[in-house]
RNA sequence: GGCGCGUUCGUCUAGUGGCCUAGGACACCGCCCUCUCAAGGCGGAGAUCACGGGUUCGAGUCCCGUACGCGCUACCA
């Protein structure tokens, strides 16, 4: 999908607006959506499900899916971070058809149409300086006014400005909003939002450094780049009569707005870093797959009657906006596994084991140990254990090394009476040459012992599996001794029964 | 403070005026299966639809108010 990430970012380089492809005109329809995410840290779950949802609309109606970076925080913007969005959204699968683009390779186009608002009086140069404006907005806090600007520069004369120029100042840009009328939005999910424009102040649209603010680029922007449906999180509802207002000053037409609810941690306020993984890439290294996350965050918001397992296709065929539900949702990193899980099951043994090997390797287990067939089979007996992929570590680690037991395991089960005459006869069973080394075999002669013994199955299995794996859990145990082998599994009883003997003298 | 949005089981949701004595999924509990853990099967508990008023023959569904929560109110996005 991304020939090259370099190449890539400098498709909208260049100090004309960047070459925008035509829409999907053979088609007849032209939705074209974009997720414009700020590289200001990773991509994170929420950040992932408004790309989601703009993909999934993009899809189901053959339309264009545009991917924009919005970095004009200079100050928190960083080259990391985009390349976490870029590597995030390739792993989920979330392919862009344009871009990605980035402001600060348009900015001549913001100051472009900047220009042409100051000069049609539409916006004005402001020489207050962010101190100045912080501390008239803490005295009209403490007055309980409502903190907004002044418009002092609104009426500056041409000698004032000379003065502050000459004084050093370098001004922004505010844009002059009207204080008659209302804004209405359409909006597709929350329906029609009425904003009276009083409320509204004369915001900076360009800093004093030439960016622009959010609320200017992204008209700017939604606008070159003929975006029919603008889908975001909520927080920006209350922006958008601002841009509306912008749009209208700028002789642009408006898209439709979708705005989207958003995800909450457990504490009900918007999921973010204080609640733990919410970086798409932790949840890759846990062995989330991306299918798994897909489908949890389609039903963040949004539902299709009772439905809640469904593949990517489904997703397309059945989205819609007005499916989206207005209210927020808190995140459940529950449900998210048990559908990791689901999907997990899904997998052939093949697919599973490379999977699986993948992990492993990184908890730098040696690998070499075994061969591919017995990956395979490793896949087999864990997986309808898993829910994540990384669990395989904690489920396979002691095929590779020396047992370690648990604590517990060994006072629990091993030092229990006739213990050692379990292992005891359990080496004697699985050292026999005539018996075949397979789980079946094994299965039939331990099976064989429980009913010498006339024990309970489960008296004589858990020593045996505590002795070979350290553990009172494990996957199934004859399929166990036959993945780990004769020798070791002899081995191992072995010093079980030695380390009982000491424990006696 | 102002403005905006939201409110159905613990959680995600179905529900668009009568089919709702409110359905499904996760989580939880019990039973079955069973060498452990899972997976699977069966069953259970869990929501006076935030609260209060209306409209209507009839409201979770429409209207108004209140409460609570969240968001915006930046030369952040």
């Amino acid at each position: 999908m991304i020939e090259s990430d370099s190449d890539r970012i400098r498709a909208g380089t260049g100090n004309e607006p960047a070459k925008l492809a035509r829409p999907g005109g053979w088609m007849g329809n032209n939705v074209r959506v974009r997720f414009a995410p700020s590289p200001t840290g990773y991509l994170h779950i929420g950040g992932v499900r408004t790309a989601l949802f703009n993909w999934l609309y993009a899809r189901h109606h053959n339309g264009v899916f545009i991917l924009r970076i919005e970095d004009t925080d200079r100050e928190r913007s960083t080259e990391e971070a985009i390349h976490a969005i870029i590597d995030g959204m390739s792993w989920l699968g979330l392919n862009w058809d344009e871009g990605p683009f980035r402001q600060v390779d348009r900015l001549a186009r913001y100051n472009e149409e900047s220009e042409r608002l100051l000069s049609e009086g539409k916006a004005y140069k402001c020489y207050c300086t962010p101190k100045e404006l912080e501390e008239r907005r803490k005295v009209a806090l403490e007055r309980k006014e409502v903190p907004k600007y002044d418009r002092r520069c609104l009426t500056l004369t041409p000698s004032e400005r000379q003065a502050c120029e000459a004084r050093g100042l370098r001004p922004v840009t505010r844009f002059h909003c009207s204080d008659e009328g209302v804004t209405v939005i359409n909006d597709i999910v929350k329906g029609e939002v009425i904003f009276e424009n009083k409320n509204l102040d004369d915001f900076v649209m360009l800093r004093a450094d030439g960016i622009p603010t959010y609320n200017f680029a992204v008209v700017v922007d939604d606008h070159d780049m003929r975006i029919s449906h603008v889908i975001r999180g909520d927080d920006h509802l209350s922006n958008t009569p601002r841009q509306v207002l912008l749009y209208q000053a700028l002789g642009y037409s408006t898209p439709e707005f979708a705005h989207l609810p958003m995800i909450l941690g457990p504490d009900r306020t918007r999921l973010s870093k204080r609640h733990g993984a919410t970086a798409i890439e932790a949840y890759r290294d846990e062995g989330y797959l991306p299918r798994a996350l897909i489908n949890y965050l389609a039903l963040l918001g949004w539902g299709y009657e009772d439905q809640t397992l469904f593949t990517k296709d489904e997703l397309i065929q059945k989205f819609s906006l007005e499916g989206v539900g207005k209210s927020p949702a808190v995140f459940d990193p529950a449900k998210l596994e048990w559908m990791n899980g689901v999907y997990i099951r899904e997998f052939s043994v093949e697919e599973l084991a490379e999977l699986i090997k993948h992990f492993l390797r990184n908890a730098g287990l040696p690998l070499e140990m075994y061969e591919e067939a017995w990956y395979r089979k490793l896949a087999e007996i864990t997986q309808e254990r898993l829910t994540k992929l990384s669990d395989i570590v904690g489920l396979s680690d002691f095929f590779f090394h020396r047992v370690q037991y648990e604590t517990g395991a060994v006072q629990k089960v091993l030092k229990k009476e006739g213990v050692p005459e379990v292992l005891e006869k359990a080496v004697e069973i699985l050292s026999d040459n005539a018996l075949e080394f397979y789980s079946y075999e094994i299965e039939k002669r331990l099976r064989g012992l429980v009913e010498e013994m006339g024990l309970k199955a489960k008296l004589v299995f858990q020593p045996i599996r505590v002795a070979i794996t350290g553990r009172t859990v494990s996957p199934p145990l004859f399929e166990t001794i036959e993945l780990l082998g004769r020798d070791a599994t002899l081995e191992r009883l072995g010093e079980a029964i030695h380390l009982l003997e000491l424990a006696d003298g």
